[in-house]
DNA sequence: AATGAATGAGTCTTCATTCAT
DNA sequence: CATGAATGAAGACTCATTCAT
């Protein structure tokens, strides 16, 4: 009798998770109505707080949605790679992808953020620095290997996350490149030619 | 000659611009009161309505004001060099100084998107596309001058753009390099070599 | 034949009637939740509403109730008792006595005077009226019986109504005296001196 | 040219007490809104807000500034009487005068406690003890000037208390007896036959 | 020109009540 | 009968904006 798996418990949560990110990205934090949030998830305004305990409470779930999903995907597509070559070339193609296939969602990653409070801004740094401490020790890696030359990791990480930004922000503010592997291909080019060892 | 040290003309709007910099970065353009940009400024309620019709004409009014101090800098540090690599390093340079003077503006320009609605996005992409245009002719000049090799002028654009935002974000919300010619010329050398023609 | 014990039937309903008493005597009206009191009755929110038609019903009913035992006590124990002295001395310690065991009900009674709407005034009122016309009338037997002198039976009403309700008060909201019956006959001794005649 | 005395800047803040004694005592803190009490001063809803930073302020506000009132004419009529009897006399009829002149205030210090709070619980508390220990002191005083003869003091303060409140409450909530000096020592006259010497 | 007291539109949030299960 | 998930009406409070001085 167990049938209808897919919609269990959480639902209706989900629901609301899914409109929250539409909502948020397109408003911002505080132009976005709970109110609003609740008619595109299709329940009404007290149900939003059966599921959280205040708009600022939703906010933050959303992001950890959203973080949860790509986490996952990067887990299962980027950290599965060997190499630095791979690695950049499986990251980079796989952020672009996520983002392509959820521009919503990448806009409130990327662009909306309001500064609420420190809470915020220290959710961002902290963001920022896992993204750095990744590039930084996939340098280290590459130095170890004999694949990327002596330069300092930490400048060397600090392009690769702007590169890696960039490009994103090319997909979700600007127009898509159609072809995209040749796009992270032409730009890893550049980026691996600059870090190749002298031989 | 410097009399009029307290109050030139024009100075109650500057007094004005220069507050909501302040207020506008640490709280954001929601939370940041009229009320608390005009005691910033030392005047009353009314009169940041004297010289703004609203807080968000303040808030573009400030935009503004600080991206034509940024220009002006930009124009009279940057645009006098020659060939790409003094270009790319005095632009580089003269981004991290900007930013390490400024910080507080910094922070508004860089992480205070709170996309209030679409004229704020139209804005903010309207920026980023100057830059992306600015480094796309640059790699162009270079691949005519034999500086670059043939690379994808948009690529190449659009990864020293991201590369020239990390820098700057690191300084504006990570640590600041102690020796910022040094920390330019380490991702420049990189940069430059992955650009570099054949020989 | 002490079956049933668990459930017995009409259960359900008093024992929301003694969780409202609890919650209403301990948050006011206003502040006390259905949810609260249907938890403290160890029910389901909904059950609360197959009892009663709504929170205002049910707080209507909780006084009734909490009357309900107090007349019923009064009428065992108070107007069995004849002549006024004796009258009075049973009145008074059943009322203190009442009090002490019920100290959540005195509460709603005493303090809890949310004065919701006209409806809860009038209820106030009309009890207080009903302790007057007792008293008033007690005291115009006394006059007839020769127990007590030629006073104005309003006013002596009032004022023992009002020695009656500051013993109470002194029970559910200051100290309550160790020998209650010491206590009030201090007070009735007090009393009846000031409406012995003059003998 | 200072001729306007009577209204000087605390007129607002006074058309607001004054509305919320109307309002707050017809309706209880809960059903009271503010709106309703901003229209009944004549100002507007924000306006509120700037003389009292919560309704839960204001309603204090008001106990405090009905309590002055009150404890102004208390000192000025009732502290400077001497002798027990005396006292009594000038302390009730000052409170039934008080409250004939304010029954709307008066409604608010009888009735009006919702007990929202254990904050207002010990206000409560705080003036039921205040007038007590002042009852208390009197029958101390009484008994040594020999004008009260050997009951127990804590007692005949309770009784005092009691009897004052209930004349207060007739007024208040009851018929206004039309003539209070006769209403008041017709009470006295029991009250002090009671307490009197046997002498 | 400068001010700040006054305003009320706009929103989050609560919670009594309903009803499908 | 019993339940509790869902609802939306209602109200406290904020703050950009106005305008009399």
């Amino acid at each position: 009798m167990e049938i209808q798996i897919d919609r269990p418990s959480g639902d209706k949560r989900e629901q609301i998770l899914e409109a929250a990110i539409q909502i948020f990205a397109h408003q911002g934090f505080h132009d976005a109505k709970v109110e609003e949030i609740a008619a595109a998830a299709g329940v009404g305004k007290g149900t939003v707080y059966e599921y959280f305990r205040s708009k600022e409470e939703l906010f933050y779930e959303m992001l950890d949605f959203v973080r949860a999903l790509y986490v996952d995907q990067f887990q299962k597509e980027v950290l599965t790679a060997t190499g630095v070559n791979e690695t950049l070339k499986r990251m980079f193609l796989n952020h672009l992808k996520f983002i392509y296939r959820h521009r919503d969602m990448a806009r409130v990653l990327l662009v909306n953020h309001p500064v609420m409070d420190d809470k915020l801004y220290r959710w961002v740094l902290s963001r920022r620095q896992e993204m750095l401490t990744f590039c930084e020790e996939l340098v280290r890696r590459g130095i170890a290997s004999g694949e990327v030359r002596e330069v300092n990791p930490a400048v060397a990480g600090l392009m690769i996350a702007g590169i890696f930004n960039s490009l994103g922000n090319q997909v979700a503010l600007g127009e898509t490149p159609a072809d995209l592997p040749r796009f992270v291909s032409q730009a890893l080019d550049v980026l691996m030619k600059g870090l190749a060892p002298k031989d």
